[in-house]
DNA sequence: AGTCTGACGGTAT
DNA sequence: AATACCGCCAGAC
């Protein structure tokens, strides 16, 4: 397994694993690599990547609340505007429908 | 070296 | 049902 040393990595690779127009929470991220609550964490390693790479998905990521917690990193609104280029439907309040576009982590670890 | 915060989440009150 | 507090790991001050 690999040591906790390779935690941003995982998130990481994770994070790229989500699918166009998909999004998923911290806290699935921490579950699906193990941990019970590292969301914090996840958006820790998150916050190294902002729209600088923008080849991770970061803006796919939101809280449990279906928020756009982590938006303040990027600039402005790019963040909501790149979900809504995906196809998903952001309210003003930089909300989405979970139940809509979650999507589990899990499901690739088949 | 110690303390606090931080892109969160769950449990307790 | 809503609000408050605590817990997790790591980094910054």
């Amino acid at each position: 397994m690999r040591d906790k040393n390779s935690y941003y990595q995982r998130v990481y690779e994770l994070v790229q694993k989500i699918p166009t127009g998909r999004v998923t929470t911290y806290g699935a991220i921490a579950k699906a690599l193990g941990l019970k609550s590292g969301a914090r964490m996840v958006g820790w390693a998150l916050n190294g990547i902002t729209e600088s790479d923008q080849q991770i998905p970061a803006h796919r990521v939101v809280n449990r609340l279906g928020c756009l917690s982590g938006r303040h990193a990027f600039q402005g609104d790019s963040m909501k505007e790149r979900l809504e280029s995906e196809g998903v439907l952001v309210d003003s309040d930089y909300k989405l429908e979970l139940e809509t576009y979650f999507w589990n982590p899990e499901e690739i670890t088949i």
